[in-house]
DNA sequence: CTGAAAGCGCTAACAG
DNA sequence: CTGTTAGCGCTTTCAG
């Protein structure tokens, strides 16, 4: 089918050592030789064949990425960190996405541990725990993003989210804010429990503050509308003056349907509203959304970097755990009267 | 380093060729003599290494989807479509983004011929004819998305953009709006291109009617918010009461410049707006975003589909060029007085 | 500096 | 049914 390097070879007039050598240490060529040679494949169009290569050496020079949803721009913009620093360093990286599920997560481990790329970066469903241990047993370097872990074996990168959770709910207390409901799910999400956990602590500390839960199934635009009907409701009934959505994608959804209809809930006069993430879709919303940011390129690039430092550490080497602080970014959905950027 | 089929033989006391068989073809092999060479793989913790099949194979099973922008919606869901598509037939798909650079595209298209992938579907940068043909000649099946190419040799799934563009233009008129403004680009984008033809047809065919061009440097949400603000200078000026955006990143963009500040623009009020693609973002807008929609999970597994019938045949051959049709989806953000599906 | 030859791990004949 | 063996295309000693 495709030309190889013995076809190089007999053309140029020298044997497969030698293009090899072209190849991949030029300066050990005769520079006439490697001008025949390179001649030899352009004419013949060669192109060199990873599979063999990768053989050879061992290893890849992929580095994959499984992501929980490849539709939410926190993950795109991860990816996008980690690509530039996988590039960088030499490396491809891989994108693909598990959408929550277990077993898309789990079919694109074991591809990826068949092709033995060079590593994976792994924001990890939920029950991803034991085949993420066993990835790791078997010799391949793994690096959870997005989420901490118990297991000292396994590095991660990850955002300090209960705090991220606190600095939300405190902006809303120091806004005045009594009633708070926390939209998001699921519950078993590591994330998700985190950032309420936060908020619960904060709220604890004032008098006279409550927060309630509105539950989804799951962290989309479309979720979060359907929770935006819940969260009228309570606001209607006196029962609710702020919001603290687990992602903006939810956060987006709610401010929607409070928006909406011949009786719009007013943003932030009836109610606050924070997301987090601080994805570009919050600042563009109608209300820009007050949000909670984490450096998600940074994220990208630092899980590379821990990937790459994984290569010469024992299997059973404690290995690093950088928590990045979150970062509150306050915009027009929480602050009464007015936004500290246009004072009246 | 890691476990191979000889260990695997000889644990279980039988051939490679025999452990090979209960991989590839277990039928062939008697149960007992499965089971004994499975109990042995699950100890040694067996995984095969892709590379060695695939060298062997002479091609891999994964199919390669270069996008032009990983972070727009439009894309992940063609993305979506051809991943399932792909896991459907046995494929892997793998992601790469672009980002409308013709390096970063053709460093792509590079590594995944030199991965002998099973195929690649791209949505090309204006200038990756020349690249993406040579790819073709070099017998790597190829099928272009999003797009339609005057090399029959190629095969590609789009959308009929000019009709697209005449349907958005054709709604905006019949709600008597007579001075349009497209906003878009890059202007060598095809897309671009095709959907600014269209609109620009009808309004020539109705007396009176105008079209204006407001032209961005990409389809992105931040330029759409530029542009958003030379739309509200013209609408001032009485010289711009409908937006046709080319896609719906900007449309958003544009509606969140128009409605913020101390001086909102009307919408549908005293402006209409139109966008492209129908992403959620768009419907869940506060003012809901009339879209031209396209059937993106359609088009990628349709890529998918012609990428693998693609298989036998000749490079010269001609090539199916699968074109959907647009379809309007209208909300409040072009109806006056009142969406249709709320009569007052 | 260049050539010859050994294998990386696997599958697919072909014999037994 | 199972064992043996010849490569897939490439890199890398090791001699010349």
């Amino acid at each position: 089918m495709s030309v190889s390097v013995r076809e190089v070879a007999a053309r140029a007039g020298v044997s497969v050592g030698t293009v090899s050598n072209v190849l991949n240490r030029r300066d050990a060529v005769r520079p006439a030789t490697v001008e025949r040679v390179e001649r030899a494949i352009d004419e013949l169009g060669y192109v060199p064949n990873d599979a063999a290569r990768q053989l050879r050496a061992g290893q890849s020079t992929t580095i994959a990425l499984v992501v929980l949803d490849i539709g939410n721009p926190f993950f795109t913009d991860v990816a996008r960190g980690a690509e530039e620093r996988a590039v960088e360093s030499g490396y491809t990286l891989l994108l693909a996405n598990s959408d929550d599920s277990v077993e898309r997560e789990s079919a694109h481990l074991d591809q990826f541990e068949r092709q033995r790329v060079a590593g994976v970066l792994v924001v990890p469903t939920s029950s991803a725990q034991p085949r993420v241990s066993q990835l790791r047993a078997h010799g391949v370097p793994v690096v959870l993003v997005d989420r901490g872990t118990a297991d000292a074996t396994l590095a991660s990168v990850a955002v300090d989210d209960v705090e991220g959770g606190r600095l939300a709910a405190e902006h809303l207390l120091s806004q005045g804010r009594r009633q708070l409901v926390f939209v998001g799910g699921p519950e078993d999400l590591p994330q998700v429990q985190d950032r309420s956990a936060g908020a619960h602590s904060a709220v604890g500390a004032v008098e006279g503050a409550g927060i309630l839960h509105v539950p989804t199934a799951a962290l989309t635009l479309d979720d979060g509308m359907s929770a935006g009907a819940e969260v009228r409701a309570l606001v209607r009934a006196g029962r609710c003056d702020a919001v603290l959505a687990a992602n903006d994608l939810l956060a987006i959804g709610v401010q929607q349907a409070l928006l909406s209809g011949p009786d719009p809930v007013g943003i932030p006069r009836e109610v606050a509203l924070v997301g987090y993430d601080d994805i570009s879709f919050a600042a563009a919303a109608v209300v820009p959304i007050t949000s909670v940011r984490q450096p998600r390129r940074v994220m990208g690039a630092t899980a590379v970097d821990l990937l790459l430092r994984e290569a010469g550490l024992a299997p059973a080497a404690a290995r690093e755990h950088v928590v990045f602080q979150p970062e509150l970014v306050v915009r027009a959905s929480s602050t009464v009267p007015a936004p500290p950027d246009a004072p009246a």
